[in-house]
Parts: structure tokens; sequence; C-alpha cells
DNA sequence: GTTACCACTTAACCTGGGTTAATTACTGCG
DNA sequence: CGCAGTAATTAACCCAGGTTAAGTGGTAAC
């Protein structure tokens, strides 16, 4: 994976998110980009501190965790390559990032320092509105998370996240599942067993 | 209240989110919205209904409740005026709208096509810019919302709610307090009577 | 091998908040 | 005025999930 494979992967995903952003290369748009690696148990930003990077993984795994004032880990949210990454809240309100953002399988990814990418980007015709369409999309996705926190129980959300990422479950520590569906690694243990036990698959 | 102040008001609405949107009229906007007016108890959209339009409170003040398949009613937020209202999902998306829209207090409003509405706006300078800002305000709000339920307790979460919405909270039912913040009526009743009686205020 | 360190499970106990239901306002209405 | 109908409180009971702690693998380092 070379810097100009991954600019490809970068324009490809926008791209995609409708909205009718095009490009023929990273130089046309005049945006800068720095290829990074991170292992496993680093972290692209951290919790507290300022974060005004824009990550765009092009292979990897990664997952979003805040650690409350009583020491509690809860994981927000799960993002595996292709995907951009980073917090809006620290890079649009120059705020520390309220939560970390941890590597659980080996991430390549492109770097942008938020304000400059945003500031180059906004005039490429077609960018805002799949910017637009993205922000939609992670607005309606925590919209229907609000929802299951809120009408589901413990297992239901379990049996949802299997559902949403089947391709994740192997992959990922059963903790982390629970911190991301908002109970102990006892309770999603006992809520597995209960599983086995009536439906026998 | 006539079409012409909501139209003002709407335009300010927009201006003040920050991205340069700026308009005389809405005439040479070229986009054409509709003046209704809503009592307490109408909806303006309807929980499995397609919901295409897009509303601009100029006075009144709604919550946006979905019913759970068990009947549990929850109340996703509160909108005063002047705020827009809508359901993003289902403007974007064209699915049906997964809340509904309640009016608390007389609503004056402006309805706009959201297919229309954006198709005409997206070409008007700094549009994109404002409404980018909105969605990310919006996604904002849900994270932090999404962390309030996962890592504080129905109690922090009322301390909370008085915290951000003074204002509101003589003027709705505690029964919408309580379904706002995640709890039964019961629950809330117990824990306002257990903050009387420690704290005195 | 053995020691150490994880991730995961299981059990025992506890608690916050749900459920049901009775009681007490508060309101508007005939 | 009395009578609904609705909002809020309180009490009694229940349960999902938290907490603590002990047990069971699995694997990496020596």
């Amino acid at each position: 994976m070379n810097q100009y494979q991954a600019e490809q992967m970068f324009i490809d995903y926008f791209s995609q998110l409708g909205g009718g952003f095009t490009a023929d290369s990273f130089a046309s748009l005049g945006v800068s980009a720095q290829l990074c690696y991170y292992d496993k148990g680093e972290y692209l930003i951290e919790q507290g501190c300022a974060a005004p990077k824009l990550f765009f993984l092009a292979t990897g795994l990664v997952r979003y965790v805040s650690v409350s004032p009583t020491g509690k880990a809860f994981t927000q949210s799960f993002a595996q390559a292709p995907s951009l990454a980073g917090s809006t809240r620290a890079m649009v309100g120059q705020t520390p990032a309220l939560f970390s953002i941890e590597v659980l399988e080996p991430v390549i990814c492109l770097v942008f320092d938020w304000a400059e990418f945003f500031s180059q980007m906004k005039n490429q015709p077609g960018f805002l509105e799949s910017y637009c369409a993205l922000l939609e999309a992670l607005f309606i996705g925590k919209e229907e998370r609000e929802n299951s926190f809120v009408q589901l129980s413990a297992e239901q959300r379990y049996l949802q996240f299997i559902d949403q990422y089947p391709h994740l479950l192997p992959r990922i520590p059963l903790q982390f599942i629970a911190s991301y569906i908002g109970v102990t690694p006892v309770a999603l243990s006992r809520v597995r067993k209960k599983l086995q036990l009536s439906g026998s698959d």
C-alpha cells in the first residue's frame, strides 16, 4: 500500500457517498495528506486531547472508546477500512476529543489537517453535498443507536449487533462488544449462555 | 405573524448557523414555503408515514416521540422556535418516519418540500456549509446524548436535563421529561423526591 | 515443562429502575 | 356544586443487569 493507492481509495470512497463528487487525483485537489501506520494497541487520537486531524483508513479496524470519570470504558463505535475516522466535535469545534480511537487491527491511513482539508475541499464541486450525505448517515446511525439503548434489552442489542456486524463478531474480544452494547462482560456472558441454551445454533 | 415575517426569521436562523449563508428574500431564493398553523396535540409528522416535509418553527414547541412495538413512548428531543423540524432520515432516505412530531405549544411554521427545498438551496452560496454546520451540531448532540444514556444514572440525566433546559422544565409535563431521559414517570418521581430531601432547593 | 497473563465464564449477592396499583391533587365541564 | 379525566406521588413487589470473586481455559515467555 503506497500513498497513491491510498489516495485513490479515498477518492473512490468519497465518490460513492453520493453528492456528485469526482476527482482525478489529489494533486488536482490541492490537499496534502500524510501516509501513516498504526499498530494494534496504538491510538489515532486520545480522549481529552486536541484532535484536529481527519483520518482515512485504507486498511485496518479501530474502535471509538470513551472512559467515564468513574473509569468505565464505553465503545461508541467500530470503524473498518475503508472509512473516515476522527472526532467531528473536536475537528469542527476545536475542543478536546471526548473519546479515543484505538487500533484493533493494523491501520494504514491518510492523515489530514481538518481545517486545511475542509477549506480546500469545500470548493471542489460536489464535495459539500457528499460531506452532507456523510453527516446525514452518521446522524441517522446515532439516532438508531439511541433508540436501541432506550427500547431494547441487552439481549436484543446483542442480537442486533450480530445482525449488523456479523463479520466483526469473530474479530473482536467479547469485552469490546459488551462495552459497545452498553453492558458488562459478565452480563454479556450470561446473555450468550442463555441464547445457546434456547436456540441451538 | 405573517408569511413575510416567518421567512425573515428563517433567513436569520440560517444565517447565524455559520457557513456564510446570506439572503435578501425568499423570492430571490426561488423556494416556496407554506405558512401553517398547528394546535397543541396535533402532529407535524407521524411515525410510520412518509415525511418529505421540512418545517421551520417560527413559534411554538414540539417533541419528537417514537413508540416502540411494545407500546412504550420515548421522547427523542424537544424543539422550540426558532428551529427546524423534520425527520432527516425520512427526508433524505424517503423512508417512513421513525417518530412523530407532537405539538406541545401552538406552532406557526413554514413548510417546505424537502426535495424541492434542497435542490433549490444547494445552489445558494454558503447554504451547504450552513447545512453542514447544522448537521454537525445535530450529530454532536446525539453523541453527547448517547454518552449520557450509557454513563449516567437516571438521577444524573435528570439533573443534566434541568441544567440544559431550565426554561422547559416548568412548561412540559413530567411524564414527557421522564420519557426524554429514558425512565418511567414513577422512577422520575422517586428521583425528585430524593433530590428535594437531600439538597433543599 | 511452569509461570504469568489474558479473555471468558459462572455463581452469589445487590440495587436501580420497571410494574402494578392505590392515593392524591388539579383541571375543566355539565 | 359534583363528576369526570388526567398528572403526579407513593408503596409493594419484581427483575435485568451490576458487582465481586472464584474458576477455567489459552497462549506467550522463560
